[in-house]
DNA sequence: TCAGACTTCCTACAGTCTTTAGGATTTCAC
DNA sequence: GTGAAATCCTAAAGACTGTAGGAAGTCTGA
């Protein structure tokens, strides 16, 4: 019997284009040895378990992220970066929606400690060296602009700007104007 | 053989209580069948699927926390207004967690039309009449105040303002103060 | 080259959950 | 009380997770 040629790094990366296909919560292992044209028990050698599979796939699309994220990064400021920054999320999670919904998946402490999560809070961050913030009205600012990134994308994929009027992408250019005129502005009364 | 008496709103309301207890993922009609003491096949008199089940548990999450926000609404305007919408979304977070990952549950456009979500925007929208907002403006207000409450509450329900300094609580209201600033100065540049 | 040792993949099985079919029992309305 | 409707059941099939133990490739070193 030939091998297929199957590893982690192999099985995790098909996880996450199924995720992107059929939805996170439909990857499963089975759905994956089927892809594989392999038994199931035999991925168990390469996963730990579902939860274990859950878990590579959110790491592997924070990591993509946070490499999008320093990318954009690179070279901008003020305005620039909020909505270079503001864009990858909002385009990952277009282009790799069982991705994206992947890295929301909440990790375990230890784990998220290790993870690209802390490069996404150290480039929020970063994108507010370009304003005039101090502690502890920096850490309230780092929070505002994550929840609105956050927020607008999971509203907006879950279809909740679809009905009406102005289009979702002419907010989106609004909210980030607004949010650089508010950081602009802090601290705030 | 006596009958446990249940009916479609029993079998929710304890698909809504488990989801809090155990999380909302968790809730399975088998789970339900034991808590109630009966047989599996016995719940289908009650409900359809599985995916009804959740269906119903997020209508009723939605149905809640409009009927909250309303009363939190009342009398008020002006940031006193949006500190009380936000305050109960984070606070029905907080103390029924399963019941808002269920409202955060993806409805197909019909039953969506049909819910109490329509409500949840139209006290956003009410919100902002104590601002001096006109069409487009106010459409683009609404989507950054929805943003803001939802991604707020998300991170902060996963554990993402925990490991640091200022608490949340604090960022939580400086939020609310920066939001109530931004809207009286809005539109921005 | 070839004998371990290791890795990969398999069969087999047990446990859980979902869903349907069809039958029995309880309850309600007339 | 009797017939209809609602409630609950047994039975069974199909899907997914996970474990145990075995066979067949693959690699390493003498």
């Amino acid at each position: 019997m030939a091998r297929a040629g199957l590893n982690s790094e192999r099985v995790v990366l098909a996880g996450a284009e199924l995720a992107d296909e059929v939805g996170f919560d439909q990857v499963t292992i089975s759905a994956l040895a089927r892809h594989f044209d392999v038994k199931v028990a035999s991925l168990y050698s390469h996963v730990q378990s579902s939860h274990d599979l859950s878990t590579r796939i959110a790491l592997l699309a924070l990591d993509e992220l946070a490499d999008l994220g320093a990318a954009a990064l690179a070279g901008r400021s003020g305005k620039d970066a909020l909505s270079a920054l503001g864009n990858v999320y909002r385009d990952y999670a277009r282009q790799h929606p069982g991705r994206y919904a992947a890295a929301q998946l909440r990790l375990d402490p230890e784990t998220a400690a290790a993870s690209a999560g802390v490069r996404h809070a150290q480039m929020t961050r970063a994108i507010l060296r370009g304003y005039d913030l101090t502690e502890p009205e920096q850490t309230h600012a780092v929070r505002l602009v994550g929840s609105v990134f956050r927020g607008y994308v999971d509203l907006e994929m879950g279809g909740g700007f679809d009905h009406s009027a102005p289009d979702s992408q002419e907010s989106w250019l609004r909210v980030l104007e607004a949010l650089d005129a508010l950081l602009r502005n802090w601290p705030v009364t």
